[in-house]
DNA sequence: CATGAATGAGAATTCATTCAT
DNA sequence: GATGAATGAATTCTCATTCAT
């Protein structure tokens, strides 16, 4: 329910969550009803975009009147924060096992590819809503942990790829900084369009977009 | 992306967007106050998202009252009509004209990411409400000629990939539809981040950009 | 202030208000607890407010879940019923037997201040909740009684005045009705501020308010 | 729509009113239509009280429609503080004025009554509101000024009282502070039964309130 | 006796839009 | 061209209440 991963240090940290007044008085409340909600939440939010995501909405897909949905969360809000931030903290449990396994520049870069097609694979929805409103949320001081992730985030990428340089591995002719954001879109962007049902499993979207993005689309010459 | 009206033929007829009532009777009010306050419009929309954006925050913006705007425009939705529509009819201009170069597939690609990159900074506003609330407003009939630009869109990259791999431009083992959507996105969602005052053109953008879609960014063994 | 259910002669006869479905079928469940739960939503009624008051606070205070509450009691409504009209009727209790009592008009006038403040130290919280919300609830129906007491209670105090006066005890210069709310007024707004635990005993307080009103603060020249 | 007296030092001081979004722009907005809407809303409020009274009904009242009361006003919450900060700020300018004039305790005293009884008169629904509400409202870092003014409010009466007793012009042996609540209780719960229209003018009932507390309802022995 | 989950009827508030001036 | 005042529909959220377990 809490949050994400936060950058500063290296821990991760569940500041928003704050307990609704139900789970006060029922910390132990089904917790999968709650995650059905938020599966069910999450979807809508994906396919309509969150403003245009009436709660009434969510109600009626879930089979319940609006209302209803008060008892198992504070707002709409907050159900936006549980879906963002359980993401976010399963996303860096991946990646910091990455992070930490030593890796060459190169190696990094293909696990953290796939792991990221492995989490829009089992987060869909909660990507694409990361990726469509993220910006906007941030600037509440309840989603500052959004901030911090995509500051932690970006350190990661861009310590790989600046070894990577030093390295030898990767061209040390190209703006850094745009290579950055051109890896970072291109992962990500793909939640608009990916499909768990669709014939590519996600390690092979993701070989195939390693293979894209380090050794390009033309032939060899 | 997408691309503007397309129904038929090739030929893009961007809906006009302009037949307000009072259009019709102030038709030839000053043309320059009402691309001001596109202006205006695009870039709030752009910065806050369609739904989030108020009609009082624009006007806000323009120094006016919210009914003040209803004497320009008919609609908040015709707002976005007319700068979606607006940047489609540009957008496609410079895609036809490179279309019709009748280059290789390999320059035909750079051309396109160049054109891509100018129009972003052209019309970064537009460009980024596109990217975010395109799939959303493609739902309503007014605004079917999104659809029809992104199909007209996709058969141009899509055309020019494959002809790449038939001439042997382009590497042969990749899914064409997965390398596809990479392009795209990757040229496009640029879009989120670009500031037309920062240190690269957009013609070295686009440079930066196909050199690593083509040959990647891994130095070649 | 009021006085409890006194619709036709002397007889007071405050509804018992204890006539909910599951009183009927539970009517010995535990009185005590019944009890309990009362002064919690008095003291809750008190502090907060009738309307503010939301039934899960109580709950709360209670240590159950609001539905729980449903158990003991038929709906808020008849829980501040049954708070305001035990009041009543060992408020007029009281007052029955000072006026029965054949004391003169400024022993009566004493007496009865006394045992009003008597009132306020045991049932503080529902005179606070009489004082603030009475002349609301009293539209309603079911309280009538509200209207009967408070009948009843300005026809004691008015006509131990009027007794006063002509007896020579008060002064004749003033409007009695006036006066009559001034005494009213000044005794039960005591509530609001009275703890329990203050430094002065109920009966100290009633000594210095009658001294006071039948005296006056000023030195006498 | 500012705010009320303050109490530290001395002056007062105008700390909520936070321009209203619509005021920011439009600070000249018709200032006669907000007032008929803030007495229309001050009247509901104290025949109902704040909780109880719906926007909707506030609006029926003013012959509109509820959502368009959000044109003149932020909130209903905004609605009760300027209410409020309207009625202490010109009850503090008679009480300062009473204050400043350098009379002996009797007089300040009598003067303070009767200034009390005209506000009464003049702001009947917004001290009704003031009584029932002050509590409540206070607890909101919004409302702090209503703390605030009855600090100064306490501070003005018991300080007179003090020096009534040191003159020997007020008895010396009742408590102080339980006389100031007798005073001042007294005199504004008079708002509640209180009609404009009544035999009574403001300036005879302070007189009779005044010869009460002085002298007390008893005749003189 | 109590819980957990829900209902349903409002409540306050927002906002695109209208229109007389 | 623009303002001021409103409309009306929708939206989020609250809360007393119900009821199966």
């Amino acid at each position: 329910m809490g949050s994400p991963a936060r950058p500063d240090g290296d821990n991760v940290r569940v500041p928003t969550a704050k307990k609704n007044k139900k789970n006060a008085t029922t910390a132990s409340a089904s917790p999968e009803r709650r995650r059905e909600l938020l599966a069910i939440a999450a979807e809508v939010f994906a396919a309509q975009g969150y403003n245009a995501t009436t709660v009434r909405r969510i109600a009626d897909e879930a089979g319940m009147l609006a209302g209803s949905l008060y008892y198992h969360f504070d707002s709409k809000e907050s159900m936006v924060d549980e879906i963002l931030s359980t993401f976010l903290t399963e996303l860096w449990d991946g990646y910091d096992a990455v992070l930490a396994a030593g890796l060459g520049p190169r190696e990094t870069i293909e696990a953290l590819v796939t792991e990221s097609f492995r989490e829009i694979d089992r987060h869909r929805a909660a990507v694409a809503i990361y990726q469509k409103e993220a910006r906007q949320l941030a600037a509440q001081p309840r989603f500052g942990y959004l901030t911090d992730s995509q500051r932690k985030f970006e350190k990661a990428w861009l310590g790989t790829l600046e070894r990577g340089v030093t390295d030898g591995a990767f061209r040390a002719d190209l703006d850094i900084r745009l290579t950055y954001r051109f890896l970072r879109d291109t992962v990500w962007v793909a939640a608009s369009w990916y499909r768990p049902e669709g014939r590519h499993r996600p390690e092979e979207i993701a070989r195939q977009y390693v293979s894209m993005v380090l050794d390009g689309i033309a032939v060899r010459g």
